[in-house]
DNA sequence: CAAATTTGACCCGC
DNA sequence: GCGGGTCAAATTTG
C-alpha cells in the first residue's frame, strides 16, 4: 500500500499518455476521409484508456480514506462543556467542513429522472440519502437539491449528495456525489413491495457490493440509456459517455464485473432494454483528461498489475477480493 | 412521536 | 458583495 505510491503514479501516467496519443493520433485521422479513417478504433482505445486511468484514480480515493478527516474525528475529539466551547467547537467543525468541501472526491452521474412529479424523487442509488437543503442556482431553470447520508451523525458518515435538474433535459437528473460512505451501510435493496408501480418503474435500484452478477448496476443502466455523462472531478478526470461511477467509485465498477468492453458491446446487448444504440455508440466525444492532485497519494498496492499493465480489453476484477 | 422535509438565515470563499 | 453550501427551527409525514 504505502509502496504502491510509485508504482501507482506510474500506472495513471501510462494510461494518460496512452490515452494522449492516441487523441492525438485520432485528431490526426480526422482528416482523412471518412471512409478510410480509424477514427471509431481510436476512440475506443481511449476510452479505455481513461477508464484504466480511472480506475487506478478511484482505487486510490477510496484505499485511503485517511486522506480525507473524518467528521467522528471532529466531534469525539471536542467534547464540548461549556456553550462558548460549544460554539468554538461548532466553528471548528464549519471551518473542517470548508476543508472537506475543497478535499472530498466529488463525482456526477447523470441519470434520468422519471416523468414523476417528485422533482429529485428519483435519484435513488440505494442509499439513505436525507435532504438538508434546497437553493436556488444562478442560471439554472431548477433548484439545486442538497442530501447527506442519514447515519452522517450515527456514524459520521461524510457522504453528501447534490441533485440537480438538468437545465437542457429536465428529465435528466445531475446527481453530484461527494465523498466516501463511510457508514459501511449496505445499500439496500429497495423491495418492490409498498412502492407503486410508477416509483418502481422510476427508481435506480441500488445494487453496490454483493448484488446478484446477472445484474448491472442500475445507474449503470439508466445511464446507458440516457447518453448518460459520468464525471469524476476533484479528481480532474472527466469522461462523457463512459459509465464509470458510483456513490462507492470503483468498487462498483469492479464488482459489476465492469469491463471497458462492455460500453461497445452495450449497443448490441438486448439486455439493454430500451437503449438506443446510437447513443451508446456513435458519441464518445469529449473525451477529456486532466492531470489530478487529487489522485497522487497512492495508497493502493496496484503490483497485481504491473505484470501485466497491458490490460486485456475484457479487463475486470473484483473488488470483493481484493479491497476488503 | 420520531424521522424526514422545508425553508429562511447564516457562513464562507471568491 | 454575491453565490453556493449548510444549519436549524418549523412543519410535515408515516
Amino acid at each position: 500500500m504505502d509502496g504502491g505510491s510509485g508504482t501507482v503514479q506510474t500506472l495513471l501516467v501510462h494510461e494518460l499518455t496512452r490515452g494522449h496519443e492516441l487523441l492525438e493520433q485520432l485528431l490526426a485521422n480526422l482528416d482523412q476521409p471518412t471512409g478510410t479513417n480509424p477514427c471509431k478504433p481510436l476512440a475506443s482505445e481511449i476510452l479505455l484508456s481513461i477508464e484504466r486511468a480511472l480506475c487506478i484514480a478511484k482505487a486510490n480515493i477510496l484505499e485511503s480514506p485517511r486522506l480525507y478527516p473524518s467528521y467522528g474525528g471532529t466531534d469525539s475529539s471536542v467534547s464540548p462543556r461549556s456553550e462558548s466551547s460549544e460554539q468554538a467547537s461548532k466553528e471548528l467543525e464549519r471551518r473542517e467542513m470548508s476543508k472537506k468541501r475543497k478535499t472530498l472526491p466529488k463525482w456526477t452521474n447523470q441519470v434520468m429522472a422519471g416523468t414523476g412529479e417528485r422533482p429529485e424523487g428519483p435519484a435513488e442509488d440505494g442509499y439513505s440519502w436525507r435532504k438538508y437543503g434546497q437553493k436556488e442556482i444562478l442560471g439554472a431553470k431548477h433548484p439545486r437539491g442538497y442530501y447527506r447520508c442519514t447515519h452522517r451523525n450515527t456514524r459520521g458518515c461524510l457522504a453528501t449528495k447534490q441533485v440537480q435538474r438538468s437545465d437542457q433535459n429536465p428529465s435528466i437528473l445531475d446527481i453530484t456525489y461527494r465523498g466516501d460512505h463511510t457508514c459501511h451501510q449496505k445499500p439496500q435493496l429497495i423491495s418492490p413491495r409498498g412502492k407503486t408501480e410508477q416509483e418502481q418503474s422510476q427508481e435506480v435500484h441500488p445494487l453496490i457490493d454483493h448484488v446478484q452478477p446477472q445484474h448491472h448496476q442500475p445507474e449503470l443502466l439508466l445511464s446507458f440509456q440516457t447518453g448518460l455523462r459520468v464525471r469524476t472531478t476533484g479528481s480532474c478526470i472527466k469522461t462523457d459517455n463512459m459509465v464509470f461511477s458510483s456513490p462507492l467509485g470503483m468498487e462498483n465498477c469492479f464488482n459489476s464485473n465492469f469491463s471497458p468492453s462492455f460500453i461497445s458491446s452495450a449497443a448490441s446487448d438486448s439486455n439493454f432494454g430500451g437503449v438506443n444504440p446510437q447513443s451508446a455508440e456513435s458519441d464518445y466525444k469529449e473525451i477529456v483528461t486532466a492531470a489530478s492532485s487529487a489522485v497522487d497519494s497512492p495508497f493502493v498496492d496496484m503490483d497485481f498489475m504491473l505484470g501485466n499493465i497491458d490490460f486485456d480489453p475484457a479487463f475486470h476484477f473484483d473488488a470483493s477480493t481484493f479491497f476488503v
